[in-house]
RNA sequence: GCGAUCGUAGCUCAGUUGGUUAGAGCGCUGGUUUGUGGUACCAGAGGUCGGGGGUUCGGAUCCCCUCGGUCGCCCCA
């Protein structure tokens, strides 16, 4: 057989946890993904913050060094390569890394305190799941180089109307905590380790390993065996510096006074080695187990860590695939006309119409596939709200007949529309067109009319 | 890395206690009809039943392995 002879070839599939995504679908999730970036760069600006670009791989002693070489993200998540020069390479996890390391290299100290903002791809080799995925997107907030809390404040009421434009934040909450300074979260984590090993019996195999890798994390496990042992566990409370405790104060009340809503969650921690002082989380129950949509903290210490200057900085990142799937679907982007050749002596005129009608700025689509059926209803489905039919004139007839003839219909029925978009397509074509408003049968032996005549305008 | 669950046309799914050439809707192609084409009707193309092995006279259906999707744990946005 001949399918036998010319086997196809095997087409690879995408790799796990990627995704393509299609605009124009009913789902609509390339239009949520759109209407969430570009939310997010509106408000953005209305908060002054800066867009920065940065590279989407780096150096791997980039994120090594700054998130922590024991975190998970470090250790088995990174997608790591060998370049041909031999450097090894990491396609980037988060963005704060890389905004650190641009802020030290490129010298930007001197636009300090720095307020910028980006959004892009990321990579961490996870196992795929609901609102997770190997290649993902955030939107991410930085200000560097201000250790007053009203840096912290200000990304966090930023990040709260960011919510509320998306029209997400119903079911959001703002989780609120401080992990103190260096001096405080040292203290704390000292007793935290004292409390849990007294009680290492009670612990969940989970949290037992956990115990000397990340201590903090039992506090907030899932592990019904582990919820009592946590929930006796200490508050940061008791640890925190007056200092600490002053700069925490000022946060809280600030987001009081800006009307941001919030809940202390002395439970919550972060993952990344590098967070002090605040950490926030938004949380939502709609997105089963990844709830955080929003999440981030102050990271006095990066920068330093990175080989820097000591450069106190805040920050916030939000997963926009997470967003896109709480908001409301955009309405689809569609057509306001399509432009159908009545037969195939008319498709260069239909050309000439369409890119007319394009030039002064009318969204148009135009049907060149398949027969003159399909092309009306096509223009049905893919809901423009007319469609302009274009023929060539009969060579006989009246000299000032001659030329493009056309009529703009209703899509779904052989109406005509209304007279104010009628005139609105006739008067784009003027520029392209002398248009004859010359109405044409349907007595005139053509059994349909016709809105207007188009000719060649004349040249100077 | 661990666990659960699913895998039949391009898409969404049927396929009875294993039994003749595997079906539907949508989509696609062509045609008929309709006042200019929305609609309706007819026809056609399209499937290694994820892949491999096994049990059986016979497997989409039962068993094993494998690959892939989804969800959960871990971790994180």
């Amino acid at each position: 057989m001949a399918k036998n002879e010319n086997p196809r070839p095997k087409t690879p599939n995408a790799v796990r946890g990627t995704q393509d995504m299609l605009g124009g679908t009913t789902q609509a999730f390339q239009e949520r993904f759109a209407h969430v970036v570009a939310t997010f760069d509106r408000v953005r600006s209305l908060y002054g913050f800066h867009r920065v670009e940065v590279p989407v791989f780096e150096s791997t002693a980039v994120f090594a060094r700054s998130l922590g070489e024991s975190t998970d993200v470090v250790s088995k998540e990174m997608y790591s390569f060998e370049d041909r020069g031999g450097d090894s390479i990491t396609l980037r996890p988060e963005f704060t890394a890389g905004i650190a390391r641009a802020y030290i290299t490129e010298g930007w100290q001197q636009y300090a305190p720095l307020k910028v903002a980006t959004h892009g791809p990321l990579f961490r080799y996870e196992r795929p799941q609901k609102g997770r995925f190997r290649q993902f997107h955030q939107l991410d907030a930085e200000i560097i180089g201000a250790g007053e809390p009203g840096a912290d404040i200000e990304l966090l009421v930023f990040a709260d109307q960011l919510l509320r434009e998306l029209g997400v934040s119903e079911g959001v909450t703002l989780h609120l905590n401080t992990l103190g300074d260096g001096e405080s979260r040292e203290a704390w984590r000292a007793a935290l380790i004292a409390h849990f090993e007294a009680h290492r019996d009670q612990l969940s195999e989970e949290s037992i390993d956990r115990l000397h890798r990340n201590p903090l994390r039992i506090l907030d496990s899932k592990d019904p065996r582990d919820r009592p042992v946590a929930d006796s566990a200490p508050d940061i409370d008791a640890y925190l510096t007056d200092e600490a405790r002053g700069f925490f104060e000022k946060v809280t009340a600030g987001l009081d006074a800006a009307g941001v809503a919030w809940e202390r969650n002395a439970r919550l921690v972060r993952g990344l080695d590098y967070y002090r002082h605040t950490a926030f989380e938004f949380i939502t129950d709609r997105l089963g187990a990844q709830g955080t949509v929003l999440g981030g903290g102050r990271y006095d210490g990066l920068i330093e860590n990175l080989g820097g200057p000591s450069t106190p900085a805040v920050g916030w990142a939000a997963g926009i695939e997470r967003l896109a799937m709480l908001i409301d679907a955009p309405e689809a982007e569609r057509p306001l006309l399509t432009v159908i050749p009545d037969d195939q002596g008319a498709e260069e005129g239909a050309i000439s119409v369409a890119s007319a009608l394009r030039a002064a700025g009318i969204k148009v689509d135009t049907a060149f596939k398949g027969s003159t059926k399909r092309r009306f209803e096509l223009a049905m489905k893919r809901g423009s709200r007319g469609r302009v039919v274009v023929l060539k004139s009969p060579d006989s007839g009246l000299p000032q007949r001659k030329g493009l003839w056309i009529r703009v219909n209703q899509p779904d029925d052989f109406a005509r529309v209304d007279g104010d978009l009628r005139e609105r397509v006739l008067t784009a074509l003027e520029d392209r067109f002398t248009v004859l408003r010359e109405k044409i049968g349907p007595d005139d032996k053509l059994g349909f009319s016709v809105d207007a005549v188009l000719q060649p305008l004349a040249h100077d």
